[in-house]
DNA sequence: AAAAAAACTTGACGGGGATCAAGAAAATGT
DNA sequence: ACATTTTCTTGATCCCCGTCAAGTTTTTTT
């Protein structure tokens, strides 16, 4: 098996252990590749998500664009899981984008396909309602912590959590991500 | 079938048609009950929520206890289904508290005997899957409201969307749910 | 390595909405 | 029905942070 083959069912395994049928059955599905450029768009606004994907190297950013500003609603790098959840489970055309900040490789399963397993796999779906059920929780938290602390506040609590970002993700990123403007961030790091 | 067994039966059918087994067994399971007056707690910061619970009459407000405020997180009223999820889903003390706004009445399953009937009925493990896929939905749609209208806009489409809300729930929670003072909403009702 | 583009910094300014305060109105309970 | 508590309103003040602008640094491209 290789290496991403292992990290994608490790990432399942975490929630639902799953039978060897489900993890040969998962992966044999799981076999399609992506390659983006900087800059390039993984999902525009107003497509419909059709794929899970799964980044292989690169990071990048997921962000809704309203009105004339885009507002950023996460990262993606190395390991993670990605789409555009709300497209992905309504099938209704994305709010969001989703776009490589660096050169990035994905592999991909087809909704459609991942769906299907479901039927003779129980552990598959089980998993998989797990990890929405993490993102959903981590949804709330994040909530509350926008709410609940300052700017200031904001910034010390990502650093302390996930100084790795401040190396790969522009800072006029990260300041649309903790609610800030540019210019805020970066008077706070003077402090 | 009472009506509130076939209301509470509609919600999961909404998402997914429960076979007549999956019926049976969950309704026997949803048999207990709870009577709240105004102002009592259904769940406490720092409890552990170990049931899900059905509104079949009353209204209430969750919200989260923080420094020396409340945030209001929403609210639940006749045939909602309602919990505190983080909680529920992780087994950890939970953030939010649930209050009876008025006296309520409820009634609610056990999480482990709901999660039990997964194993033979996987229908309705499907069908939860979907309502939580909802509410994951619904947490991000109401993220981008919050941050792309101004308090009047906000106000309006509340409004629009849920004009009953205003007859039920006292305004000071509604402003805290649409993430302003009071005061601020007192003003714009002026307008 | 040089040119161009993108990202970041720093200062000046302004405004939307929070906070504080005090009085009016409404709801609750006995 | 009355007393008490809670909620709502309205005014005055203030400040945090966003916006605008101009210069600097860093990154990207060729």
């Amino acid at each position: 098996m290789e290496d991403w083959q292992s990290k994608i069912i490790s990432i399942f395994n975490s929630k639902q252990k799953l039978s060897d049928a489900a993890v040969a059955a998962l992966l044999k599905k799981w076999s399609h590749s992506v390659q983006l450029k900087r800059n390039d768009f993984l999902v525009s606004k107003g497509q419909i998500e059709t794929n899970l994907y799964y980044v292989m190297s690169g990071s990048m950013r997921i962000f809704y664009p309203v009105k004339d500003e885009e507002i950023c609603a996460g990262f993606a790098y190395d390991h993670n899981l990605i789409c555009s959840y709300p497209s992905f489970i309504r099938q209704q055309p994305s709010d969001y984008a989703i776009q490589a900040l660096t050169s990035t490789a994905l592999k991909f399963i087809r909704r459609s396909d991942f769906y299907a397993l479901f039927g003779d796999h129980h552990d598959v779906e089980t998993a998989w309602r797990m990890l929405e059920e993490e993102a959903l929780v981590g949804k709330i938290e994040r909530e509350v912590e926008m709410l609940t602390f300052t700017p200031e506040e904001r910034y010390k609590r990502l650093m302390d959590r996930s100084p790795h970002i401040f190396q790969i993700i522009p800072r006029k990123y990260i300041a649309s991500y903790l609610r800030m403007s540019p210019e805020t961030l970066s008077r706070i790091k003077l402090v």
